[in-house]
RNA sequence: GGCCCUAUCGUCUAGUGGUUAGGACGCGAGGUUCUCAUCCUCGAAACCGGGGUUCGAUUCCCCGUAGGGCCGCCA
């Protein structure tokens, strides 16, 4: 055994422009390990590949990981150093840097070059037309697709002339034959694959950038990191980033190639099959904790019955051994519970700080800042009505993109409804009218700040009692007069929501429209 | 096609050489209730197949089968 080394784990995205799910799960368990560890986790940039750099990548996955709590020791930070300018920079934390990868091109040029200098790398010239067609004839013959070496046999002088002619060229690994390369991998155990099998892969582009089996290598080595935590889809890469370690003659680090995330059809999570990165779960109403908590559980599992975990509870329950080895379908079922869950037990007010931008979507201030005669929007008393819509909804949401649609009714002036939804069930017009015209006498003298629901409600039930009426009878054709909706929320919150004159007037419209 | 990985309810999973194979989501039924939702109770629902090893395999081994991943100067 090796000594022990204080845990370092890595993530390691390329900037797509957004982040991806499964990516997100890579960097929690990353994370997670190295939080329940006392070690470091490390950001680290992959953008070796100019063709797919996208403006801004960077400070946007910065944010995404910042909203996520999810945040790295070392690495690119976020740092707001012109504050007039509002403009994000990107500042580093960290003696490994730079940790953007496009900023330690000489490093991956040196080490490569030490490669060819041993003899383990060697220079290619074969034009991307030449190697497409070797593939398709290798195809055809059924051959293993791999590079045929055709530049190995290349005399030294051909090498250097061509070289010397500025011949656009790559740099190849020089696969060792007749091996068997074999790790121990942290969740698939022994893996193995054979030397002679696996191509000689570029290490580096003709436009000087790594390709990213070289990058991968040389800086998780220069960074000191203990676990590589991947998705499996990199599984047939390792054995050449394990070549890599062993013509370096460094120790690799422990290899955790975690299962994937995948479709309802069982194929990788995609884009094409619904949403997978993380800003869109955001912006579809899901909470931080319980998308994270979600994604958790897909692929690792406690051993113990309990699913509901915050991040600090993530981090003293996680260990690599409890990683499952096979693939999980992202179910949004499970998910919309979870965010419900979440949601139902998330404090009214605080939670009323992540809807309010859903309300705001919808216009939904606007209209009660319009209908309680506020200046703007953000009034307080605008965010107090949007807090009585809130706490109705509450229990009844599973993402915060649908507030609104349950407590539509108190956004609007005028409800629209046929007469006969008001009668409940084998009650009669003549009553309802009757109980109706009662509970506007009721409420109509009762002060406005004790409409409190519960004691409302006890009273109304009881006078109802003493009236020896039935609470259905009474009570539907209050809910319909003041929702306007069969189905609907309850009349004692609406009647609080809705405040004694909205609600009055209500009642009043309901017992004309049955007179009608 | 080659190589590699994986395999318990529809889904996420627990589990063991002998268990009524456990939980959760979803689904169904009932209860609470003025409706819906919440909440509570109950229910249906799984060890991929075939060979071994063994007194006994869902569990260990082998072979199938199925699904997936990778095979780029992408990551």
């Amino acid at each position: 055994m090796t000594t022990q080394r204080p845990i370092r784990t890595r993530f390691a995205p390329s900037p797509t422009g957004f982040l991806h799910v499964g990516g997100l799960r890579t960097a929690l368990y990353a994370y997670l390990l190295a939080k329940k560890e006392g070690g470091t986790f490390v950001l680290r940039i992959e953008d070796t590949d100019q063709s797919r750099s996208v403006d801004g990548a960077v400070e946007n996955l910065l944010e995404t990981l910042a909203v996520t709590g999810i945040e790295p020791d070392e690495g690119p930070r976020l740092a707001d150093v012109d504050h007039d300018m509002d403009e994000l920079h990107v500042e580093e934390v960290g003696e490994h840097g730079p940790y953007i990868q496009s900023n330690r091109l000489d490093v991956y040029k040196h080490y490569a070059l030490q490669l060819v200098e041993q003899g383990d790398a060697y220079p290619c010239f074969c034009t991307p037309e030449r190697l497409e067609q070797m593939r398709t004839e290798q195809q055809k013959a059924k051959q293993p697709p791999k590079y045929d070496r055709h530049c190995l046999s290349l005399s030294e002088e051909e090498v250097v002339r061509r070289i010397e002619a500025e011949e656009s060229h790559v740099l190849r690994l020089r696969m060792p034959a007749d091996q068997t390369i074999t790790w121990e991998d942290a969740v698939r155990g022994t893996v193995s694959f054979e030397s002679n099998l696996i191509d000689d892969q570029v290490l580096l582009k003709s436009d000087g950038f790594p390709t990213y089996h070289l990058a991968v290598v040389v800086d998780d080595h220069l960074m000191e990191i203990t676990h590589v935590i991947r998705g499996e889809e990199w599984l047939s890469s390792t054995p050449k980033h394990l070549a890599l370690y062993n013509a370096f003659g460094w120790e690799p680090p422990i290899h955790v190639h975690v299962p994937l995330l995948l479709n309802p059809d069982k194929s990788k999570l995609s884009k094409r099959q619904g949403d997978v990165s993380v800003e869109d779960f955001l912006d579809d109403g899901y909470l931080v904790p319980a998308l994270v908590n979600f994604i958790a559980l897909l692929g690792w599992n406690p051993k113990s019955e309990q699913e509901l975990f915050s991040i600090t509870e993530l981090v003293e329950a996680f260990s690599l051994e409890d990683l499952n080895k096979s693939g999980a379908i992202f179910d949004r079922d499970k998910l919309n519970w979870m965010n419900g869950e979440y949601i139902k037990q998330h404090d009214t007010m605080d939670l009323l700080m992540h809807a309010h931008p859903f309300y705001d979507e919808k216009g939904l201030l606007e209209e009660a800042a319009k209908r309680v005669g506020a200046s703007n929007k953000m009034d307080q008393i605008v965010m107090e009505e949007i807090a009585k819509s809130l706490s109705i909804e509450q229990t009844r949401l599973e993402k915060l993109s649908q507030v609104g649609e349950e407590t539509d009714y108190l956004f609007v002036n005028a409800l629209n409804y046929p007469a006969e939804d008001l009668i409940w069930k084998k009650s009669t017009q003549e009553d309802t009218v009757l109980y109706l015209n009662a509970l506007q006498d009721l409420l109509s003298e009762r002060p406005e700040d004790t409409w409190v629901t519960d004691a409302l409600e006890k009273d109304v039930i009881s006078w109802i009692a003493e009236n020896n009426w039935k609470n259905g009878d009474v009570l539907w054709p209050l809910r319909v007069a003041l929702t306007g909706k069969p189905k609907s929320p309850g009349p004692f919150e609406s009647l609080w929501a809705l405040g004694k004159e909205r609600s009055l007037e209500r009642i009043s419209r309901a017992i004309e429209l049955l007179a009608a």
